[in-house]
DNA sequence: ATATTTTGTGTACAAAATACACATTGTTTC
DNA sequence: GAAACAATGTGTATTTTGTACACAAAATAT
């Protein structure tokens, strides 16, 4: 447990005078707040995560997340949209704030709290708008060892995502609008990092009323296509209200 | 969804030179950072959440959450241990982080952005530490209006801790060493508000396994005295790194 | 046309959640 | 101290959910 700090003489934030409390946040007591975003992907039936990679010699070009300092007028959601649209040059993705990191010495610069947002990405799509030598997708399980704390980052949304995506329906934003349940399927399976069994899954699915059958089937596959689906996220919003338990 | 601003021009944090960063990260880029505490607690079978009176007329005297700002030397978890010590007078608290609030229009004295953590107290050792006349206890279903977005914040954390403690053995936090079932039970049921099956309650946390009976039964109870258990830490620790399930 | 690969489907079994009633123990009241 | 009261403590039947598992049908490749 942390050792507590300043136990006596610090008045507390709310409790002052309005001329006191502009001086105070407007004073020294100010830190640099940045953003940092843990985006994945799926390709090749393998969880991705962008990386890219760091400039500074001295960090032995090291991997690192995508991040920015918050702009002092900016939103936090906004600074980490405007993150995600400089490096994927799309803006409707799946954000969600995941953890705040705020070790005084994490950051080599000086005080920087991070604040740690999660994205999907469909990579089909990504793939035609950017282009950009130093940014890469790198299988989860090959992620060793990244600049800063970034693996302590990356590793709290990755555990984050694998229980979210039991929750939620998150994963869809990895898959194209249509997919086959194989598809769906193997995303769940590298998502969680284990087999699942086809039938179950399968009725599983089925159960939960929320995929549209398009009426079309997979194309140039070697094999008897899969039919296509669509998630349907109306009948999920209108749905979801009712539901008390953890499963979606 | 929020609106993408500086589409282009800003370089990417991790990217600069050392000196660049370090000139960014001490220069104009910073902002006010506090940390505000969702205290709850758990008296006559009802839970409670800790609230401060603002001293500021300008405000009403609206309630607040107890918060302050995060001190540049200071670790980020630190800053709420010490503001708990401060108003609570115990270094022992339970504490976790849930989310951090950073719209640009939050706070009027400028921009601060807030680290909300959720903190379990129990009120009889409480009691006996603390006097402040303007710190009270507030039944949860009676908060309605609180400082700037603070009720935005609790409900944030109450939400959080009803998903969270369907998850992860965290009630006991909020009651005294000892206790009976029917105490337990009230607990569930106060923080999810809503009744639970006495029999299959019981059934539940015996199968669990985790309650150890402490051979006591209840003093001074105007009916059958229960019996006395308490929560065994260790050998919780000791099995959940086996379960991959949801429940606890 | 034959072999191969993957889709698509149902059932039996086990485990977990739920609904539900009565005897027991201690306290209070008359 | 007898009777009424109030809460504890316990088990079983039912429903629901999860799990294990096999074979026919469809399309492709040779």
């Amino acid at each position: 447990m942390a050792v507590v700090k300043n136990e006596i003489n610090s008045k507390q934030l709310h409790s002052k005078t309005l001329k006191g409390l502009q001086s105070e946040v407007q004073g020294i007591n100010r830190v640099a707040l940045s953003v940092d975003c843990v985006i994945f992907g799926f390709d090749e039936n393998k969880l991705k995560v962008l990386l890219i990679r760091s400039d500074l010699k001295k960090y032995q070009k090291k991997f690192s997340l995508l991040g920015d300092l918050v702009k002092p007028e900016e939103d936090l959601e906004d600074s980490a949209y405007r993150i995600l649209k400089q490096r994927t040059g799309m803006d409707d993705l799946y954000l969600e704030q995941v953890h705040t990191f705020g070790e005084v010495g994490r950051h080599p610069a000086g005080r920087v709290v991070s604040v740690a947002y999660c994205s999907l990405i469909n990579v089909q799509h990504h793939r035609l708008k950017i282009h950009d030598n130093d940014l890469h997708w790198h299988d989860v399980e090959s992620v060793k060892e990244l600049l800063f704390d970034h693996k302590k980052i990356f590793d709290a949304c990755y555990k984050w995502l694998q229980k979210r995506v039991q929750e939620h329906p998150l994963g869809f934003s990895l898959l194209p609008s249509k997919f086959s349940l194989r598809e769906l399927q193997n995303l769940y399976e590298a998502i969680l990092d284990k087999k699942l069994d086809r039938r179950n899954f399968r009725k599983k699915f089925f159960s939960m009323d929320f995929l549209v059958d398009m009426g079309e089937h997979e194309q140039n596959v070697p094999h008897r296509p899969g039919r296509l689906y669509k998630f349907d996220y109306e009948k999920y919003e209108k749905k979801k209200k009712t539901w008390s338990g953890i499963d979606f």
